[in-house]
DNA sequence: CCTCATCGTCAAACCGGTTTAGCGTCGACT
DNA sequence: AGTCGACGCTAAACCGGTTTGACGATGAGG
């Protein structure tokens, strides 16, 4: 026997489907008797209604979805990734809504995923990773879906987004090292046409102005090494370094204490998006709080807005919190001390 | 103007529903000519199928779920699950199923969770976490959803299991640490319920005999820094502690650091999981990587299998493979050195 | 020339819900 | 007594696909 539908409640119950489900749904009044004994029903047979019928009849999933163009090795060593989901998920349990995730490899089949999640699979999408101009903006309005978009992202659109202000930590940092005695600050970026590299990148220079020390890397800890590397067989070389994320600051300095250098004195080091281990570590690394936990949370609440046809507002989150640690803690030399470059690679 | 839908379609190439149905699916053989008129219509009204439709008519949601009954702090700073979930979206993104992740709180909504599941919004479930005596199953049973298991569930079960062998590194680092000279080796495991946890205490009472040196935590940082106080305060205290993850070890051993201990010289420590991060510590930390990716990827394909009909299978995935590092590196003293007990909280 | 199998398509039923027009019953009001 | 409205429920259409039985046209075989 099959698992039983709304029609085998309703012969249960001597009633037609419409009550059932009005019942439930309370559209319509029921009297109190016929209530119960549909419900009786429905309890004996164990009924459960089909989510597909369901979406098909009210053209509502009752899923929200986000889909990741990233390389699964990425999406694997993130950091903002899960406690993203985790915000994202306390508030869509609160209304039973589900999430429905997919990683792709390709742009057709991002594509695919998008049409898929716009016909049926989804009643709204979360953008991750925007890029500084992103062919999903026009791409996801032209498939007439809500979407939220997370980050500063500056093209035209009429969906909501979500904000958060990754500027003025980053200034706050290179003043906090400025303080310490620090001249020669440099960056390493994350990929620059993403945007939330991008406004790091470009609140570091405008408040260094010094582009010679910017290095875009890719977020890996490879790229984190080898970008410090570089930096560090300059003949002016930097006396501290700003990374785009934790990874890439540990990687980094790493590094260049397996050169000889001291963390912090001779060299100072900060990261960003503050990793859960970058407290533990020694010397423990200063870093950006920036929530992602809340921002999944009201990226969530921007969005089942949006799909309850309340629209397309800008909400900025102010989460982002410098979290000093020992990486900067000790002042730096005025100049930097002499290094044999054959210590470096 | 709303979406369009097959009927549409159908109505633009001047033939029936069906035969565009079957000029896609290819059940029935259409001519030539008709499906190029089919497929140019379909192009030209960019028609996708609903799959909320198609789940219905089929029974089939083309997609796989998996229920976390975790806190979302926890997962937000989990190692292991971002690994996993893409070695799991890597087998699904070629065909094109979808991944529908739900967190739940409390029993009633985790078993509301999966009775949606069950009935429309996936076609099977990955289990994970597993209790020694789960609930899950025999209720995933009745439900008659295909699962698999995640990890060495030993209850009586049909359904298919993907298998790790945990104990033998936990031996194999045993085995080291005594090489290395430790005689009394602690370990502090992961919420004993836990089939993995479990798994791991046992190999270590079984490999050492001193439940005396064995602590229960629950895989927090905060944890792990209590029990490795703990334990450091035993009037004859352990010189070398087994973690059952990577977040415990690091907060352990940098709370002995902080109280005057030398890692690895005054006690040695090991991890598990093998974080991103771990290799980039100092001193870098000992631990066992449990490639999640590749479980993940092998808990997908066999999913998939049980969906496609190739019923219950159990799998055992060779992939745990020790990663000795600085942590566990130097040669302990046969003795402890006497430790002054101010010293510790 | 008639029969019969094959091919390509159509029409209609079906999946399991939701929604809406309508209908009978009952009490209240005039 | 007759009219009306509210209430509680039924019947049927609908959502957008898939599946299946039937049917006309075509060509081969007897």
């Amino acid at each position: 026997m099959s698992r039983p539908t709304i029609g085998d409640v309703a012969a249960a119950a001597g009633v037609t489907k419409a009550t059932v489900s009005h019942a439930y749904s309370g559209k319509r009044p029921i009297s109190v008797a016929t209530k119960q004994r549909v419900f009786a029903a429905a309890e004996q047979l164990q009924w459960v209604p089909s989510s597909s019928a369901r979406a098909l009849a009210t053209r509502r999933a009752n899923a929200v979805g986000i889909i990741l163009a990233r390389d699964p090795d990425i999406l694997a060593s993130d950091t903002f990734f899960p406690a993203f989901i985790a915000g994202v998920e306390s508030v869509l349990a609160r209304q039973e809504v589900a999430l429905v995730m997919q990683v792709v490899t390709n742009r057709t089949a991002e594509e695919r995923a998008y049409r898929a999640m716009a016909h049926g699979r989804s009643d709204g999408v979360i953008l991750l990773d925007l890029h500084r101009s992103d062919w999903r903006v026009g791409f996801l309005q032209d498939l007439r879906i809500p979407a939220v978009l997370l980050g500063a992202y500056d093209g035209e659109t009429s969906f909501s987004r979500v904000r958060t202000d990754d500027a003025t930590p980053v200034k706050e940092l290179i003043a906090h090292l400025r303080a310490a005695g620090h001249e020669r600050i440099a960056h390493v970026a994350g990929p620059l046409d993403y945007v939330h590299s991008y406004v790091r990148a470009r609140a570091y220079l405008e408040e260094t102005g010094t582009p010679e020390l910017l290095r875009e890397g890719d977020f890996t800890a490879g790229s984190g090494r080898d970008l410090t590397a570089e930096l560090l067989r300059l003949p002016d070389r930097p006396t501290a370094i700003v990374y785009a994320n934790d990874t890439m600051a540990i990687a980094g300095y790493s590094h260049a204490r397996a050169h000889g250098l001291d963390v912090p004195r001779d060299l100072a080091v900060a990261g960003f998006d503050d990793d859960h281990l970058s407290g533990h570590l020694s010397p423990a690394l200063t870093s950006v709080f920036t929530d992602p936990r809340r921002r999944g949370e009201v990226a969530a609440e921007r969005l089942l807005a949006d799909i309850a046809g309340d629209l397309h507002r800008e909400v900025t989150v102010d989460c982002t919190r410098l979290v000093l640690r020992e990486s900067t803690a000790a002042a730096a030399p005025t100049t930097a001390r002499p290094l044999l470059t054959k210590e470096l690679p």
